[in-house]
DNA sequence: GATGAATGAGGCTTCATTCAT
DNA sequence: CATGAATGAAGCCTCATTCAT
């Protein structure tokens, strides 16, 4: 093994203790919530020590931030997947709230956690940075709002406000699917996209 | 003022002692959630002693548990007044609609608190009850949906469907009015309301 | 019924309402410890209000002295009851022995408590003022050692050591019995006390 | 002092920790009573923060428990040094006899702990457990009394009823002696001890 | 005198963070 | 860099005592 492998090897080590950390917090807070995420079971669940989250972390709270950045990360790129950006507006719809409503079912852990985030301190600064129309995540899903208005496709109603209608039940299904409430199949699923794109087109 | 009204008000002083907790608890949480809202501090803010809050509550969980079965009485009171009970499903239904959406931009306190409430562990519980088909507060919605299935008015989905469906986007338009992101007004709430009828009907 | 007797009614009363006090408190710590005998506890099983009890001891300690006080005069009341006083001193031992056994076999509070109070601190001033020699209740019982000594009837042990040969299987003995470990009947308690007589005899 | 020896110095500390919790809490405790000793108190005299006592006792019940445990065993070890197993049963009791007065004589705050644990709480499970016969630390000394029935060495009582008469002046004559109203000298000794063992022996 | 609601000091315990090794 | 023992502020709760009624 020569010294190129070996620093290869000792970095990749070094980037999983960090994916370690991010993991056990995530299904830390997303069963147990925040109360029931103490740096000490983080660190036993990442099989690192106590102290050691801390040089990769400034503090908890720089933790969670972090974490919720890279999930919303890896969903932006789950939604580009496949996104048919130069199709009609309909069709763009069908696939961010598909993709949305998938990710979200196969990652039930991504859905606890963020639903914990935005139910948090920690969710305030961020409607902050919103309010105050930072540059964010959310803007593919506004573009469509937008043109849909401008197009006359979609209702007048203000773009946060067809944000609210038609991603909204989003959540709620989300969660009832989780707690085994419904079982949302292919056929159901179809549907229901279908009924929130009808709720917002003209 | 004399003293006949002096004792009422001192009366009144010692009566109000338990609503003032609840309330001073309500507004800390909501505000800071449970986190930012320790025993101390809510028994600051209720102008009361911290021992004095066990007199009323247990512990801080029935204390919690007690401030959410109260608000959800009050919520229930303020959807019946003027309930259509006889009406057709859709007039039912708006105006169960418009009421919950006001009562919560008239109470943005409530929720929030509500918001926490069903994050954390003692929404749990609650979930699990629902699951297990215990009576709830929320049959008076659900009544709709059964009803409007049988007489083939609704769109033929899952109850909790079609509750996600109809009041899915209220949680979010809340939030975004109680932020100041948009203003909800009379001709709004009336188009928003309609639409939402529109997802489900047949 | 005239004014006499309605006073002495309610002098009557006055009087059960500390007697009723002494005795919750007796039961409560004897079952539970001091640990276990808040003063809220002890006023309810009472049948007084809290405050109540400070307007007849000043405060949970005094309580407690005194409560100690009182069984040890009642105890002592037992003892001198049938003594013989001029009888032999094998005689009076036998007497006092037995008297102490059997009044603790049939007031196991009385045990509980005391044992409760020569272990706390409330024990240990006690104990203080027994080694300054101040004239206590057991001289009754010294008296014995100290003649049974001069006239060379006990060995030559100092009083206290033969104290303590002499009546310390007691405490032993009776917690045994109260707990039922050992039914001490007629012939056992004649038995024990003649051994016990004989530890210390010359 | 060299490196070396520092080093040794600090690991040595640092094991200590626990023995000086252990240590602060016996001695708090024997002379305060439970009441007396608050985990900040014992931290405070153990010369650790009161976070680390929880490193080393789940709880201040365990801290207790453990405390007992590990008295009784030292005060097995000193009872069974130089025990003639073999020797004749007048000689064992009387090894025991000493050692126990010794023992306690010597270590004074382990009896006025021990005293205080049996009148608590704690250990009145201890005595349910000895009820039920369970497997203790007292056998070595039972074993005596057992087979002095059987060789008719001793006097015909109850194994439970020989022990109190034995031992029972034990406890009363350790606490005289603690509290400097007798001093037990190598004369005073011998003779008690053989007037406990001519108590029981026929 | 009696009441019992109110007080607040003080007890036990948790946990984010630090730092010597 | 990693470790994990140690820290101590802060949280929840109890209870002896007071005092307005």
């Amino acid at each position: 093994m020569n010294i190129h492998s070996l620093m290869k090897g000792l970095n990749k080590k070094i980037l999983d203790k960090r994916r370690n950390i991010l993991q056990a917090a995530l299904e830390l807070i997303a069963e147990n919530g925040f109360h029931g995420a103490p740096m000490a079971a983080i660190s036993e669940k990442a099989g690192v020590a106590a102290g050691t989250i801390y040089r990769y972390f400034e503090s908890k709270d720089v933790l969670i931030t972090e974490l919720h950045r890279e999930l919303e990360d890896r969903i932006m790129v789950a939604l580009q997947e496949g996104y048919p950006s130069e199709g009609p507006l309909r069709e763009r719809f069908l696939h961010l709230f598909r993709e949305i409503l998938q990710y979200f079912m196969m990652n039930p852990f991504h859905f606890r956690f963020l639903e914990q985030y935005f139910n948090s301190p920690y969710g305030i600064s961020l409607r902050r940075d919103r309010l105050l129309r930072k540059p964010g995540n959310y803007d593919i899903l506004m573009d469509i709002f937008e043109q849909g208005s401008e197009q006359k496709v979609l209702k007048d109603f203000p773009k946060i406000v067809m944000f609210s209608l038609a991603f909204g039940p989003l959540t709620s299904l989300i969660r009832d699917h989780t707690l085994g409430f419904v079982n949302l199949d292919e056929t159901l699923i179809k549907q229901i996209t279908e009924a929130c794109w009808d709720t917002i087109k003209r």
